[in-house]
DNA sequence: AGTAAATTACGCACCTTTTTGTAACCACGA
DNA sequence: TCGTGGTTACAAAAAGGTGCGTAATTTACT
């Protein structure tokens, strides 16, 4: 998912929180300020390369801030931005609209099916 | 992103709307009914496969019915189910999130830079 | 004292896996 | 033969992982 297709907001959003990383970074990060290494020991699936491109992507989206220390072993802080504290619970909503979902599904699908039936099966 | 990395429903929505497509379809679903054609033509940089196996993974997601006629040319219309509905407005609120935050990024990264400055610069 | 190794947060090059695109085919009937 | 909605096989592209190098300093060993 290189470039936009459209050029709505919405796209642009999914192009930021597309893919496994962008939601569990922000998921963790929310708990607080934490280092890079901080975040490999969250999710140890992660490789480094994948860790600082996700961050700079967010950084980037406004999300998380950076905060870099000359500190000699060279430290690097990351924290949710205000911004990213408020699409937090935005993020929530959709993980509750999923779990309400996954029980209603197969009820609402029937619901559904029955209110539009087919104009002609078997025509 | 095939298989997941957490429990979290976060991260089992997210696996189904990430992606350039999944956001498009629903925008143009909640439209009304469509067919594949029709999808086809609101998005014509989606090739056919594509289109049908992200139709395809929306419908096992319960967000979109289709419904199958047997008519001569074979038909297929779309649509969204009421929880594809319900999820319309939760994707429409990271759209304006991310519009507001275009404005507000900027400002508010100074800020939070502000609220915490680096400990040790050059240590 | 001198050298080697560890630390931290990466960048880069190389390679594998996953995703996406292309094209051809199917079935049916106008 | 075209149009419908889809599938399959193959090819291209993108995403992701592995491992090495780097900076500057402390510690560990000799």
């Amino acid at each position: 998912m290189k470039d936009l297709v459209s050029r709505c907001p919405i796209e642009e959003v999914m192009q930021v929180l597309s893919g496994r990383w962008p939601t569990l970074l922000i998921y963790y990060l929310k708990e607080g300020t934490k280092r890079f290494s901080d975040l490999r020991r969250d999710n140890p699936t992660i490789s480094h390369k994948m860790l600082s491109a996700e961050l700079r992507k967010l950084e980037e989206a406004g999300i998380v801030q950076r905060t870099e220390f000359d500190g000699y072993p060279l430290r690097v802080e990351y924290d949710l931005t205000p911004a990213g504290h408020r699409l937090v619970p935005l993020i929530d909503a959709l993980g509750d609209w999923w779990e309400a979902t996954d029980t209603a599904r197969a009820s609402e699908a029937d619901e559904a099916a029955g209110t539009k039936a087919p104009k002609r099966v078997a025509g």
